[in-house]
DNA sequence: CAGAATTTGTTCTATTGTGAACAAATTGAA
DNA sequence: TTCAATTTGTTCACAATAGAACAAATTCTG
């Protein structure tokens, strides 16, 4: 019941407007205190004031218990949107593996599901799942479904800002489909679609390792290899979504085909299909990343030479990467990354030897894995959906 | 003396104000109406009209004599700031040239001047040429040295953000010295200083090819190798402002030395330096760029063989650049660009050969010759200047 | 060629947002 | 411990800004 006057009162709001600009401010950074709005925003203190003091008696915006202890000064009180405002849902379309969350307006995340799914699976599978999921899940909690105020899709492939699955690479059954409105049959409320290498970016922007750092590079190294640029707090995503495609970049013209039909890719050296295939080989069993990870983490000597292997073409392609870019920090994500220092320290020297820019002059570029490696494009289709609130209330 | 009352006017500016807005958009662009500021800064059109008749009292802004024709309806009075509210100077620091120009506050250039130098010249000596070139030009056309807004260089080597030359490639004396400070000494005015490529970037963004697009590379291809990524209207610097470095990738990590100490760099394939060797001998004589572009277009098989050959590289070098950053656009610049289609037409070739992304699917990418070859990093000196005219008020 | 449709620049009034001032709540220094 | 130094959140008078309304100057459309 109050729920619904909530929404009712966030749906009244005029984009614009101080409160549609505190609202999107605290939908994007989740809670903070009125001042710390006022210095984001660039409006005065006591403008906040009077907006918060309207948006919390009409509900949208709640106190946190919590206080806020940072320096000196007094605390400022902690502000969020009322979770009860609205829940957003995050959906992960990976290549064996689909991936579902539900979280609230204050980034709380209520619930998390996977389903596993064959290789190449179908549009109507997924769809099939994912409503299902959905239905089910909102039944179970007491959640109505209108109170859904955005859905955030991860996919594993280029996704142009149509919406659009530009190219199949991993999804072929996907190509050229629209994923937004394949999936508006399921969700009543705006969908936003992005690759799953923005989404990840996304992710750590907001909530991980690069948590207030507005400029650093995601790379992705798993069966594919791929990647997303993050400037000024934002992703580039290219005239066709195709920014980032680390893995297609052309290391050797007389190399082998590949998949996208370009020769000697990053990718064909720098994922791990090609060792997956040689560890199997060798153990006379089918070996998978997470059991050549755990084998490398054993100490056998095969594993951990292809993990080496690797890193020194991912580390090939960082260089290049920053030789071009220059960031200050690079993301290491895909299922690659859960090697830890197996993977990074042979990384980190491969990339200092193929650089222009080495650490002793200027500022180092630092190499790190993600905090959410599993589940990062997954968190990051729900920043999605938080990121573009604002432009959410207009619809 | 009417200039100093406008150049008090101006300095009375707070920072913020919408006084200092108009201002600072009409440094940005030029010259424009009421409206166009309106809609460019968010302000409503009212707002404008008083402030700017305001400005116009004081003489900081004028209206233009000749009208705007776009589409239909009322055409606005050409709003710009008074030539008289001051200057800004531009200097190019080359590998063997050293440009300088003088423009007013409504992108009207005055004066524009050359001087060659030799190779490998010492910082004192473009200290003298600059001092001496503005103390004579301002002298002779009545300009108060005060006049002076703000100076901006352009330099043949990564610029870091405090205005020291990170490594002196092309000028090795100049390794490691803060260009601001050397410079400081001849200009009493707020100096910037900026990396040739991004200076280009800057002029073709602002006058040139890519007006009006706010995503593009510029790609110069000359004796070396180097470019510019521009996102959003800015220029992507890099921590230490190393991006945009196209030429030191490496492409073959077995290849020559390269000058920045790493092996098989693009620049190696794609500058013009070997091909300038191979002309010589093959001619007998030496042959410079210039000569070579010349011998090209009289139909030399051997000049347009050695173009071709480096179109084949540059072409790599954007499919490289085009996977990770997928823009809508490239510039290419560098003497080489000078050769046109000649350059052009195998470059486009060898771009679709080696990219990810096929003219077929989405937006294709345009690869043109930008518009001011011969003096983009000189006029984006300039540009660095007019874009900071804002901060420079508070200075 | 005449009227419809645009778009601009200006004036006016209502209102939105600001800056100054202050109490409150903390940390750090004496 | 006590007092200075911060920082926050709130109130209030006032100034800055927006929106509506209008005349003016153009292009577009029959």
């Amino acid at each position: 019941m109050a729920v619904h006057r909530i929404r009712r009162a966030m749906a009244t709001i005029e984009a614009g407007t101080v409160a549609a600009q505190i609202v999107g401010v605290l939908s994007r950074h989740g809670g903070m205190s009125g001042a710390q709005i006022a210095r984001l925003t660039g409006l005065a203190r006591s403008t906040v004031s009077i907006a918060v003091t309207q948006l919390k008696q009409s509900r949208v915006v709640v106190e946190v218990e919590r206080m806020m202890l940072e320096g000196a000064g007094r605390p400022g009180t902690l502000l969020a949107l009322n979770p009860q405002a609205g829940t957003c849902i995050g959906v992960h379309l990976g290549d064996t593996e689909i991936q579902f969350v539900v979280a609230d307006m204050s980034h709380n995340f209520i619930a998390e599901k996977r389903f596993a799914v064959g290789i190449d699976y179908e549009p109507e599978q997924a769809l099939r799942i994912v409503k299902t999921v959905f239905e089910e899940f909102y039944k179970a909690n007491g959640l109505s479904q209108q109170s859904l105020l955005g859905a955030g899709i991860s996919v594993s492939g280029p996704v142009g800002r149509n919406g659009v699955l530009q190219r199949g690479g991993i999804l072929p059954k996907w190509a050229g489909l629209n994923i937004r409105t394949l999936f508006s049959s399921v969700f009543v409320a705006p969908i936003l679609v992005d690759n799953e290498s923005n989404c990840a970016a996304l992710a750590e922007l907001k909530w991980g390792a690069a948590r207030g750092i507005p400029e650093f590079v995601m790379f992705k190294m798993d069966v594919g290899v791929g990647g997303a640029i993050v400037n000024n707090g934002a992703v580039i995503t290219g005239v066709s979504g195709g920014a980032g495609e680390f893995g297609h970049v052309s290391i050797n013209p007389e190399g082998e085909l590949c998949r996208c039909g370009n020769r000697g890719c990053l990718e064909l050296y720098a994922s791990f299909v090609k060792p997956i295939e040689q560890l199997s080989r060798v153990h006379r069993k089918p070996i998978t990343i997470e059991s050549a990870i755990a084998l490398a983490e054993t100490g056998d000597a095969g594993a951990i030479r292809m993990i080496a292997d690797v890193a020194e073409y991912g580390g090939r392609g960082l260089a290049m990467v920053g030789t071009i870019i220059n960031p200050p920090l690079f993301i290491i994500g895909g299922r690659l990354a859960m090697s830890g220092e197996l993977l990074l320290s042979p990384m980190r020297k491969a990339f200092e030897r193929h650089s222009l820019i080495k650490p002793q002059d200027g500022a180092p570029t630092s190499i790190v894995v993600g905090k959410f490696t599993e589940n990062d494009s997954l968190l990051g289709a729900v920043a999605l959906v938080l990121d573009n609130q604002q432009a959410l209330i207009s619809t």
